[in-house]
This record gives C-alpha cells, sequence and structure tokens, in this order.
DNA sequence: CTGAAAGCGCTAACAA
DNA sequence: TTGTTAGCGCTTTCAG
C-alpha cells in the first residue's frame, strides 16, 4: 500500500520506473513523482550498526551459542566439522569477538595502563614504544595517560585506570609526587604496579630503571679524566631517586679524585626548560666559574650549552659538558655532546615483561628490581 | 579440626611451633610435619581482590541496585537523602564504577583508538598528546597503537580497536596503506573515523591536514627570493597525498618565478633515515649540483645536512636548506635549520575535536575537511 | 521516589 | 560433543 508523500492517498499511485536505483511513484490526484521516504533506511542504518555476536551465528546455524563460543577458541570438546562451521559463519558475517563483554565475564581487560608525566621529549614515547611492542605481542592494549607532571592529575589518571579495569600499571611519576594512596589501591585490588625511571622509594613493587649511579660516575670520571677540576652538576628534583642516584655517581666519582666537593657547585633543577636555563645561568655568573658541568639530562645540558655559546665561553675547552640519557637533538648540535645513554626502549620492555609476568603469576608473584646498564658515549663537548 | 595432610586422620595431630607466621602441625601416625593447606589465603584473595560494586553499596543500605545506580548519576527521581547515602556509602566502601560494564550495556565504550605510523619523531607523539587532552576532557580514553608503517600490523591494529568497540577512530595511515578495507569496517559499523596528516582520498570522512601546498611553496619562495636558482626537492613516498601536495606548492613556486621544473631536481624519500641518506647523496653528487634543497620533512633535511657537512659544502652559502615540520634538533643544529612550522598538537587536537562532534552527532554528522596553517621559520641555513 | 526484571555479549560449570 | 543455565556489573524500562 503506497501512500503518497503529499495527499497520504492510496487511491491514484502509480508506478513510474526507478531513480537511484530506487522505485518511483507517480500520484495522479497530485500530478506529483515521489520514491519513499528514508525511513525503512533508518533500520537499515541501525542494522548497518549491529555487530554481529556470537548468538547471530549460532542462529544461522541452529546450534546454541556456547558451542559457538567453544569453536571460537582452541576448546578439544568440539567436533571439527562444526568447529569449520562455525568458523566459517563467523567469517561470513564478519563477527568480531566483543572483547568488553569478554572482559566483563573473566574479571580481565587484557589492558594495560601507562602513566607517564609527559609526552613530549623522546625519552618517554620512546619506552612506551617498547612497553606497547611487548604488550602487544602478548595480545594486551594499552591505556596511555599523562599526569603532566601534576599529583592531580596523575591521581585521575590512576582512577581511570582502575575504573577501566586494567591488568596491570606501568608508572613513572610526576616530580611532585609524594604521596602514593592511589598508587597502593592498584595493589589493594591486586592489580601489579611496575615502576620505571621514577620510582617509588617506599612501595614494595617492581622497579625498573637505569644504574643512574654508575652511568654519573662514569660521566664524572670522563670529565676529570679529560683534565676539568671544578665540577659542576645540574641535578634534578631532590624527590626523584634517580637525582639521588646520579648526584651520588656525581660525589663519588670526585672523591675518588680526591676532588673537593662543593655545595654550591650542585644547583637543582625542576626538568623544565625555564628552570634549566636559570641554572644555567647561575652556574655560568659564578666568580669562580666551573670548568665542567655534568647535567641531568641531556635537555638541560642543551640549555646550558645554548647560554654558554650565548656568553662566547668555549665549549669543550673553557667548558665541558656531559648529559643524561641521549636525545637525538645532543647528537646534531654543535659541539655534539657526551651523553650517557640509557636504554630507553629497553627500559619499557623491561618493565613490560615483568608486569605480564606479575600479571600471570598474580599472588606469587614477587617484586623485583631491574636496573639496566648505561653506556657513556663520547663526543665533542667534554674533550680536551 | 585438623586433619593430617597426608592420612586424613584427626586423631594424631599436635601442634608444632610455627613455620613463616604460620601454624605447623604434626601428625604422629604419619611421623610428619605440615602447615595447613592454602585454601583458606584463596578466599583473602578473592576478598582482597573484590572491587564493591553498586550491589554491595544495595545491600549495605538495603535498598535496590537500580537506586543505587540512580543515585550515582545525575537522576532528577531521586530523594536526595537516599543519594547522600549512598555517595557517603560508596566512598566509604571505595567504590570504583566498572567502565567495562556500562561500556557494555551503553554499546559505547567512551574509548578513541588512534593508529600511527610509528611514535618516535616528535611528531606523532604531539599530536597524540594533542588528541589525548581533548579526549580526556570529554571523558575518553585513548587506546593507541602503532603500525609500525606496516599495512598488516595496521589491519591488524584496526581489528584490535573494533574488538575493543572504541566509539571511533583516529588514523594516519603507513605509507604501503593502499586497501582500505580495514578502515571502511569502521565506517560500516557506524564507528566515525578521522584521518590525520597522512589521509585517504577515497574515503568521505573527515580529514584533519596541514596547508602543506602553501607550506611548501612559501619555502621554495623563500629560497627563490634569497638567491637561489637551482632547487632541488626531496619529496616523501608517492602514495601520500602530502608528498603531493608538497611537491605542487614546490613546482608552482618554480613556476611562479620562471624558473625550470626539471626531474631530476625531485626525488623522493620513504623517509627512514637510510634513504634519507641515500637521497643526499644522490643530489649532492650531481655534476650540476643544486644550490639549496627543499625537504619533505626535517629529519630528511637534517640528514641532508649532515652529508653536506661531511663534505665541506657550505651552508647556507653554498647549499640552502629548508625543512618541514619544525623538529626541536633543527633548532640546534648548526647552521640553524629553515623549516615549515606546523602546528602539531592542533592537528590532534582538531582532529579529536571533530571525531568527538561525530560520535555525538551520529548519522547525522557531516564529514568535514580541516586546513591547518603553517608559518614558515626562517634561520640561518637558508640565508645567503 | 523506588524496586523488579530484563538484557548488553560473553564464558563456564553442569547436564544431557 | 552439545545444550542449558547462571552470572559478570551495569542501565533502563515498566510497575508500583
Amino acid at each position: 500500500m503506497i501512500k503518497c508523500t503529499r495527499c497520504s492517498q492510496v487511491h491514484a499511485i502509480s508506478k513510474s520506473g526507478t531513480v537511484r536505483g530506487k522505485q518511483r511513484y507517480y500520484c495522479k490526484d497530485c500530478n506529483m513523482y515521489f520514491t519513499l521516504p528514508e525511513e525503512p533506511a533508518a533500520e537499515i542504518r541501525q542494522h548497518k550498526k549491529h555487530m554481529t555476536t556470537i548468538v547471530d551465528i549460532a542462529k544461522a546455524l541452529n546450534i546454541s551459542k556456547s558451542t559457538v563460543s567453544r569453536a571460537l577458541h582452541e576448546h578439544s570438546d568440539i567436533n571439527p566439522q562444526t568447529k569449520a562451521a562455525v568458523l566459517e559463519m563467523a567469517q561470513q558475517l564478519d563477527y568480531q569477538p566483543n572483547l568488553l563483554a569478554k572482559s566483563l565475564v573473566k574479571s580481565k581487560s587484557n589492558t594495560i595502563g601507562i602513566i607517564v608525566p609527559e609526552f613530549l621529549t623522546y625519552f618517554f614515547p620512546t619506552i612506551i614504544m617498547g612497553a606497547q611492542q611487548v604488550a602487544a605481542q602478548a595480545g594486551y592494549n594499552v591505556i596511555i595517560c599523562q599526569s603532566q607532571e601534576s599529583y592531580k592529575t596523575e591521581v585521575a589518571n590512576a582512577n581511570i585506570l582502575l575504573a577501566n579495569r586494567v591488568d596491570g600499571v606501568l608508572i613513572s611519576m610526576t616530580r611532585e609526587t609524594k604521596k602514593f594512596d592511589h598508587i597502593k589501591a592498584f595493589e589493594k585490588h591486586g592489580i601489579p604496579v611496575v615502576f620505571f625511571n621514577r620510582v617509588c622509594d617506599e612501595m614494595n613493587t617492581s622497579k625498573v630503571l637505569v644504574n643512574d649511579y654508575e652511568g654519573a660516575l662514569k660521566a664524572v670520571e670522563h670529565l676529570i679524566k679529560n683534565g676539568y677540576r671544578n665540577i659542576a652538576h645540574i641535578a634534578g628534583p631532590p624527590s626523584l631517586l634517580l637525582t639521588r642516584n646520579r648526584l651520588g655517581g656525581y660525589r663519588d666519582a670526585l672523591k675518588k679524585y680526591n676532588l673537593p666537593f662543593k655545595e654550591d657547585l650542585v644547583v637543582h633543577c625542576n626538568l623544565s626548560k625555564k628552570d634549566a636555563v636559570q641554572c644555567a645561568e647561575q652556574l655560568l655568573n659564578m666568580k669562580n666559574r666551573p670548568d665542567a658541568v655534568f647535567c641531568v639530562n641531556d635537555p638541560v645540558a642543551i640549555q646550558l650549552m645554548l647560554e654558554a655559546k650565548k656568553r662566547k665561553i668555549k665549549i669543550p675547552s673553557e667548558l665541558g659538558i656531559v648529559g643524561f640519557s641521549n636525545e637525538p637533538s645532543g647528537e646534531v648540535i654543535e659541539p655534539a655532546l657526551t651523553t650517557v645513554q640509557q636504554p630507553v626502549a629497553d627500559i619499557g620492555r623491561s618493565a613490560a615483561d615483568i608486569l605480564l609476568t606479575a600479571i600471570k603469576q598474580g599472588e606469587d608473584y614477587v617484586p623485583e628490581m631491574k636496573s639496566l646498564k648505561t653506556t657513556l658515549i663520547v663526543r665533542e663537548s667534554s674533550k680536551r
């Protein structure tokens, strides 16, 4: 029963060709050609959105959904014929398992969360990449959160991960994190946590870091061997373990060569660019200006170098500089930056490896601490 | 009633000290010491892991779970007293909503997926960061996938996102992607897709890119105005739209100033470091060596510069270089690299904005194309 | 204003 | 080997 779209009558309608594949009609009363409105399409649309479920497959094959479920996995108790039929029908109907449902029933999301302070230097993305590779290989997704170096955001991130029922968490803390309840919450619910890079002393969880102490020791030793004697250190924020370790390496290198440790040659930097410039200025303005600086990381070292260049201080002859972490910029700057290389992607891979083991082993897992080796890369900025 | 773990008798058991904090027993019959198996611990474990649900809250308050659900949201039909009580109890029991369950019932995961070719230059992480900020603000999580420039991986990524029922997808394709069924699959299920940077011509979806043509035009024009006349172009892979657009800008700039377009001054680079070096060599080895090169991006430009330095070619006097994308390294290299800046974070933000609108509007959404402006940053590498 | 009940898509005993 | 059933935690009609 076709109604005219204008007069709603049915008596004066006749077919009149097709337009864009659709039947066209003609109403003699209104003298109007029309095609049917799109309402049916709405259903098609819904249909369009519908993703096939195991029930769809079951119905199509006239079997139960459990059988379908079994066929879709490597379950032994399944007739190979049935299995083949299911697999084919799944293909035909373009079946995509609903991982949300699966996660719900299994209480396992196959997702791990990563919280990093930021995203812009090459450091954290590389770690994430490493972690992601390992995770993907094991069938895990990764949800990434940035705390933006804000404690509050970090707490929010943790809640999001919790609400998403991640199976495990990789985290590098903000420089201002001093309370850890939000992280302990994971443990409380049996969700393993692995710290990397910026770890938490007071928690008994797995940790992955590089041998900051040794790296710093080697770096400063290198400077000493190159004849520098008045060596300063731009350190990181005191709250971070890596700061203390690198500082320790610096101090012990001096001690090893019987050089005095001078308080005023150590300045702490919060790692922001602005603060890095300030620290650089502070050191370069000293009456007894240091003849070399070991920097907590490359971005800081680069700021220092730029600042020194501005003042026409010759590098490396008047000022030796060593950084930490081997960022790409350090390679192209002139003079090229001597730096302590960390196996960045390895940090991510190791952390993810440990986390996956922790997830697998559940309660039986014993936290471990992994310390990765650093390598001194000697370039121009420290040779004299 | 303690049973021996071997003979299951109870009559011959006596306590016998403790081991690792647990009571130890002795069975005279078996002459065996034992501690109780771990079963009770299993319960404790479950208890530990158990996350409180709305049912827990309902039971504690002796109301129905529907009421709890209503109280937890801004539902009008709810007694403020009840609501307060629920909220307090939720707090007390440390309730964390299970987003998996919610997603399942709402058929909405509040998650968007991002597929990027790689993760290492500062470019994609920055975009992701921008997108993530926008998404987070709207309550969306982000699942990130790397295709590693591999078509096969990209397809796998797409399936993962589909299986995770993401509400929308942001994608920048691999340089080898030529079929798009895996992306069309999203559309088929009503999941909006927004391309960015490396977009797909043949799909009618939203796209965010920068004005590559104009950026390239300005770059080459700048070189011409600085007196360079034999200007080459290291282009990207022909499959990418951005390659064609930047090439178009290059060509039209030449035309505008009546300079000849010479085929052999255009070399295509697949964007890998190795290939970049090769392209650089090819150009620098020409008998009629170009006096300037416009490069498809900064990493390529930097490889070219390093290669030129090796040969003691003076930059910018003997060779002008302009890059594209303003990577950090370009700022510190000497001479500093002239480049076309793209509003990278904006790309991510815009793409996410568009995607969220598309998600919100559903069927009514009309795909749009956004082209962001580029800025020429003039530094030392192109001034003569 | 509140409760009961159905159902999102899936897995996993338990029967048959 | 397969089907039946219950339930993961939540939202959402539909009745009170």
